[in-house]
DNA sequence: TTATTTGCAAATGTTTTGCACACAT
DNA sequence: ATGTGTGCAAAACATTTGCAAATAA
């Protein structure tokens, strides 16, 4: 919350986009909130959404280190900060000492993760029935939610066989 | 998993025990572990669990310290780590980067969280229905499920009270 | 021109670890 | 006796931050 700088706080990105235009939409994101329009940021963005469906900023640092493009990890660092504050990406963080992973959200309905212990495999899964149970339970304690996350860690179905 | 030296897999204590005998179960399990029985030890059980309901690492080793027990800070770490590998203690990750929190097991049912980002309040509840749905949803994707967890940040009813 | 942004290196903060010494069994 | 456990300081490690130089507006 409030890592944007400058001007008022960061306008919602529409939910009615589509992947092919996140630059567009991210160029745009920047006009909007009085950001620069920076080499690096546009080709932090622009790799970020093609990347594969989970990814850490590591990740995304070298793989544009390995394509000549030179970016600092700070910066990278920051530019998915902004990312994250506009719901432009969203960040899972998988334990307590290990690297976030970040998922496009691009209209996504929100999902939950089941994360395989011994690949490292995340599935995701959405269940109406869930979030509509813990919105009862927020309200019963008059708790505001602002942000959720649900997790399960285990084994995913290729890892069981391969110990069988 | 696995962090107890020597011997088999940790045996799952009882779960009918009861909040004031835990250090008797802690020495039984240290036997049958064939772990040692030291000093050390038993002063840092026997002081989890009277810590308030949700507690770090280092709220732990400073209460110990001001209440004159000397205990250093990785076996602090490391006996918190052999309670959570034990059951009796659950681990909760507040947030990547943050300080986990511990807090006493003794019988209690499996519950979730919600965590005020405003004054860092933990409320806890269930719901038997989430769980069920959660187990669904592993079962439709063939994951085993070796642990989960969900949490709700937001504001508690008093912060946002405060706020208004 | 001037407020942002960048890159670098150093700092952060929690937890873990190597190692020499102490101690429970 | 001997293998564990402890304490200390250093390491680990992803992420953040201070600061001077670069640059978008």
């Amino acid at each position: 919350m409030g890592s944007v700088p400058g001007g008022p706080a960061v306008s919602r990105r529409d939910r009615t986009d589509d992947a092919d235009k996140v630059d567009e939409l991210f160029e745009r994101f920047l006009r909007e909130n009085s950001l620069k329009h920076t080499a690096q940021r546009l080709k932090i963005v622009k790799r970020a959404f093609s990347m594969p469906k989970h990814f850490a900023a590591e990740d995304l640092y070298l793989v544009l280190r390995r394509e000549k493009t030179y970016v600092s990890k700070a910066t990278v660092y920051r530019t998915l900060k902004l990312l994250v504050d506009a719901h432009f990406l969203d960040e899972l963080e998988i334990g307590a000492r290990k690297a976030k992973f970040y998922e496009p959200v691009h209209g996504r309905e929100h999902h939950d993760h089941m994360i395989c212990l011994r690949c490292g495999d995340i599935l995701e899964f959405s269940d109406d029935e869930i979030e509509a149970k813990q919105s009862e339970a927020a309200a019963r304690h008059k708790f505001r939610v602002l942000s959720h996350s649900l997790k399960m860690f285990g084994l995913c179905r290729k890892c069981q066989d391969d110990a069988a």
